[in-house]
DNA sequence: ATAGCGCCCTGGTGGC
DNA sequence: TGCCACCAGGGCGCTA
């Protein structure tokens, strides 16, 4: 299930792939997984269009594509968002596609760009062009909160911002307009770093917890990127490899199993609609204010 | 503001 | 062996 350390990893992995080339079809073979324009107009778009940009921001892939016949300016957006089981992968052309392979763009070296989606909730959405979203896309993309990797967001206002959340840490970890692109395997496993609680009030944290919290967020997702994401079943990167996180998890899908820190069978609960796992142990939920037991 | 739900979709799993 | 209910969950739209 690509997260953040997952969608980097594969744009990662398949921008060298991509950079300078340019698209000399584009085959929509299924409409779905265009959002916003017609298959149609998605593949004329495309049609000559060559990939001079990548970035990654929250769980989304952006790549900036320069048009065939336009000034030089004139350039567009592509959103890709795997979602659960969305993958990119260049092959040679006219290897077999793989089962579930809804767009294939071919480029001008010989090779095709696969994206092969199971359950079909990945999104290709193009920002700016004619008859596409408008220029600032999808409401979820335009509300995307700070990235929880880099320089950008500083502990100060991220304890700010936690203050001011009354929802359990859990759901507020999830919250793409709270902080972009954790989902549910880290957020479980960003909150057993950090010892706290997943249904503990976010707006309950002392300073100390909100810097663990903080602390952990980094931490858990730099290392998830390093390993090259997490592979429960299905994630692989732009190169067919699967992510080695998956030992390092702490509780994520380990109910019964003991917390590698005290050896407490990991417990599993809904929280935020969500399977959530902890340890009953080392995320006790946190006493108020107050009244230290 | 926040929580909870159903929906989309397919494949894997476990029960009988 | 086969059948079927159920589960996985990101984002979105809806209701409370």
């Amino acid at each position: 299930m690509p997260e953040l350390p997952e969608v980097q990893t594969v744009l990662d992995t398949i921008w060298p792939e991509l950079a300078g080339r340019t698209v000399v079809r584009a085959n929509v073979l299924h409409p779905d997984v265009v959002a916003g324009m017609s298959a149609a107009d998605f593949a004329e778009l495309f049609a000559g269009a060559r990939f001079v940009a990548a970035a990654r921001r929250g769980k989304y892939m952006l790549f900036d594509l320069q048009t065939a016949g336009g000034p030089p300016t004139c350039t567009f957006r592509v959103l890709v968002h795997l979602r659960m089981t969305g993958k990119m992968r260049c092959v040679a052309r006219g290897e077999e596609a793989p089962l579930h392979t809804h767009l294939r763009l071919e480029l001008d070296d010989g090779r095709d760009l696969l994206f092969t989606d199971t359950r079909r909730f990945g999104r290709w959405t193009v920002l700016g062009a004619e008859g596409a979203e408008a220029a600032c896309g999808p409401k979820g993309f335009q509300a995307l909160g700070p990235e929880p990797v880099g320089d950008t967001l500083k502990l100060k206002d991220f304890a700010a911002a936690l203050a001011k959340r009354k929802g359990r840490l859990k759901g507020v970890l999830l919250d793409q307009t709270f902080i972009a692109g954790i989902g549910n395997i880290y957020a479980d496993e960003i909150l057993f770093r950090a010892r706290l609680h997943p249904m503990c009030a976010a707006n309950s944290l002392s300073r100390a917890e909100a810097r663990r919290l903080y602390d952990a967020m980094r931490t858990v997702l730099k290392e998830a990127i390093g390993l090259g994401g997490t592979t429960i079943r299905d994630y692989v990167d732009g190169l067919g490899r699967k992510g080695s996180f998956v030992y390092s998890l702490a509780v994520y899908g380990r109910t019964g199993e003991p917390c590698p820190e005290c050896g407490t069978a990991v417990e599993r609960i809904i929280v935020a609609g969500r399977s959530t796992h902890y340890c009953p142990l080392c995320q006790r939920v946190k006493p108020r204010a107050g009244r230290m037991r």
